[in-house]
DNA sequence: CTGAAAGCGCTAACAC
DNA sequence: GTGTTAGCGCTTTCAG
C-alpha cells in the first residue's frame, strides 16, 4: 500500500503536487503530471480514508445495528444501498441477545469511524435494555428505526398500529366474516381495538394470546382451527410458518380453508406455499429518513410512517 | 466526544499522564489518577480507534464480503463471533449482482481500514468475474472462502465433490434404491461421478440438468416424479424450496412419496415442513482458518474442508 | 507552477 | 513520577 509520501519520494516532487495531479486540480506541468499518474497506478495507489477522516474531522462511515440474527431484511437492505448512494459507507454490525458483549466491542472500535449509528431493532426486540442504555455509553449519534420502546430526537417512528387497522379494514371490504389474531404484541393489539372502535365492520374479530416464534404458531393451530375464523393473523411470519406446518400436518388447505397473514415480510415468504401474505415495513420512506437524520434535517415533526398490506396466495380473495 | 489533549487541557495534567491513567499503567500518583478519570467519566472518553490505527500502522478491522442478499449465513455469522472474540473488528459488506459499483465504493472506504477482505462468495455466485478482479485493484489481501474460481494463496477451499459423495454413500447405507441429482453444478457432478466410481453402490442415480433457483426446482417437478426415485437431491435449498410448493399443489407427501435434500443449510430450512435435510458448510473449520491466515499462518497445506450432511424430516428413514 | 508545514487523535521513545 | 515530541497518511493554508 503506497502513500502520498512514498509517490513524493519516488518522484522527488512534493506532496502538494502529488495531490494535485492525482485529483485532476490545474498547475501541473504535464510531464510532471504523467510521471505521478504513472507511478500511482503501478503501485496501485488508494486513499487512505481512516487517516483523511482524521484530518477532515468527518466520518463516512456510518453504523448499522441490526438484530434479527439470519436475515437482512428488505429495510435494513434499502437503507444499506441509499447510503452508499450518497456517498456514505455503511458499516453492518449484529446484535445477538445473550452476546451484547460482543456488539459492545465493536462499537468501542466504531467510535471514531462513525457519527451515527442506525438501529434495526427486531420487531420483537429481545435486547431492549441493551439498545435502551447505548446513547449513554458512546459519543455517536444513534437513529432509531421503528423503536417504540426508546425516545430519541434521532426516531424514525413506524404507526404499527394505524398499518394494522388499515389491514384489517382491508379485509372487512374483501368481505372476511371472522378474523382471529393470534400473538400479544401491543402495537398490534392496539391496532385491532382501533379498527373494532373507529371503523364501521361488519367482520368479527377475536384476540388469541401467544407467543410469537415459530413452535407458538404450530402450537395454535388447533385453536386457530377452532375458532372458525376464514383469516389469522399472527404477529410474526416466523409464527405463520409454524402455523404452515400444522396446517400441512392436518390436511389443512391454505387459503382454501383459512387464509393467513404475517407479519415483517421476511425475505422467504414469498417462497413458501402458498406465498405469505403480510404487513410490510416501508423500506423507502424509513431510508429517505435516515438520509435526511444523518444530513442534518429535523424530521422530528414529519408524521409516524405507515407498512403496507402485501396480499399473497396465503388470502382467499 | 472528548480526546486525550482536551483531557489534558482541562486537568492541566500531559497527554502521557493522562494515558496512564487511563490505561491504568503505575507511575501516576493517586490523586492525579482519580481527576482524570473523573473527567474522561464524566464526558464519556472514548479512544479514536481510527487515530491509533494509523498511528499503530496496524488495522483492528477486517472485512466480509458476502454476496447472498437476504441471509447472512451461517459460515458468516460463525467466522463474524470468531473474529470479534480474537479481537478483531469485522465489517460487513453486501456484493449484489448488479451493483458491483456499490461494492466497489464501499471497498474504497475500506482501503486503511482493513489489512484483509474475506469473501464469501454464494455457493453459485453470478459475481464471478467481479469477485475475480478484486486483488487487482485493491491493496489488501482478500480471503476466499469455499471459492473455487480464484486460485490463492489465501483460500480456504471446501471440497463440495467429496461432501456429495459421502452424502450419497450414505443414502447407499440407509438402503435407497435410486437417487435422482437435479441441477447443474460442476461440484456436484463430480461429486455423483466420484460416487459412482469410486464406491460400491447398489443405489441407483440419475441426472436431470436443470438451473438452480426456486422456480427452476418447481419446474423440475414432473420430471423428478416421473423418474420414480425415492430420493432427490437438488443443487441449493432454493430449489428445493421450489419442488416443495410443486409437492404442496399435487398432492405428494415428502418424505413419504419421495425424499429431498438441498444443499447450503439455509436458516429457514429448519422452518419448512418438513424441515429440509441438506449439505452444510464447514462453519466452524471455516471460521478457525480465516483466523489462523489473519495471523500469518500459512494454510496453503492443510486439506480442504468437508460440508456435513443434516438429516432433518425430508428424509424417509 | 511548486513546496513547506501544521494538525486531525493517538502511541511510544526519550528525556528530566 | 511527569512532560516533550515525533510521526502514522492525509488535507489545506500560506508562501514563494
Amino acid at each position: 500500500m503506497i502513500t502520498l509520501k512514498e509517490i513524493s519520494q519516488q518522484s522527488g516532487f512534493s506532496i502538494r503536487t502529488i495531490r494535485r495531479a492525482l485529483e485532476g486540480m490545474p498547475n501541473v506541468s504535464r510531464e510532471k503530471r504523467e510521471i505521478i499518474l504513472e507511478i500511482a497506478r503501478k503501485n496501485n495507489y488508494t486513499p487512505n480514508i481512516a487517516a483523511r477522516n482524521l484530518r477532515l474531522k468527518k466520518k463516512n462511515f456510518v453504523g448499522i445495528l441490526f438484530e434479527n440474527s439470519g436475515n437482512i431484511t428488505r429495510k435494513l437492505n434499502t437503507t444499506y444501498s441509499a447510503l452508499i448512494k450518497e456517498g456514505f459507507c455503511p458499516i453492518l454490525g449484529r446484535i445477538v441477545p445473550g452476546r451484547e458483549a460482543e456488539c459492545k466491542q465493536m462499537l468501542f472500535h466504531w467510535i471514531g469511524m462513525v457519527d451515527y449509528v442506525v438501529v434495526f431493532p427486531d420487531p420483537i426486540s429481545r435486547v431492549k435494555e441493551f439498545i435502551h442504555s447505548l446513547p449513554q455509553q458512546y459519543p455517536v449519534k444513534f437513529i432509531y428505526v421503528d423503536c417504540d420502546f426508546v425516545d430519541s430526537e434521532y426516531s424514525i417512528p413506524v404507526n404499527r398500529a394505524a398499518s394494522v387497522r388499515n389491514m384489517i379494514n382491508s379485509l372487512n371490504e374483501k368481505n372476511f366474516r371472522k378474523l382471529l389474531y393470534c400473538g400479544n404484541t401491543p402495537s398490534r393489539l392496539q391496532g385491532v381495538e382501533e379498527a373494532r372502535k373507529d371503523l364501521q365492520l361488519s367482520i368479527q374479530i377475536e384476540h388469541l394470546a401467544s407467543g410469537h416464534e415459530f413452535d407458538d404458531g404450530e402450537k395454535t393451530g388447533p385453536a386457530v382451527m377452532a375458532s372458525k375464523a376464514d383469516a389469522v393473523f399472527f404477529d410474526t411470519d416466523r409464527m405463520a410458518t409454524g402455523f404452515y406446518r400444522y396446517a400441512a400436518k392436518n390436511g389443512i388447505s391454505i387459503p382454501q380453508d383459512i387464509s393467513v397473514i404475517g407479519f415483517d415480510d421476511e425475505t422467504f415468504d414469498e417462497f413458501l406455499t402458498p406465498a405469505l401474505s403480510t404487513l410490510a415495513h416501508p423500506s423507502e420512506d424509513i431510508s429517505n429518513r435516515v438520509i435526511q437524520l444523518i444530513n442534518g434535517k429535523d424530521t422530528a415533526n414529519l408524521p409516524p410512517l405507515l407498512m403496507s398490506f402485501i396480499i399473497r396466495d396465503s388470502i382467499k380473495l
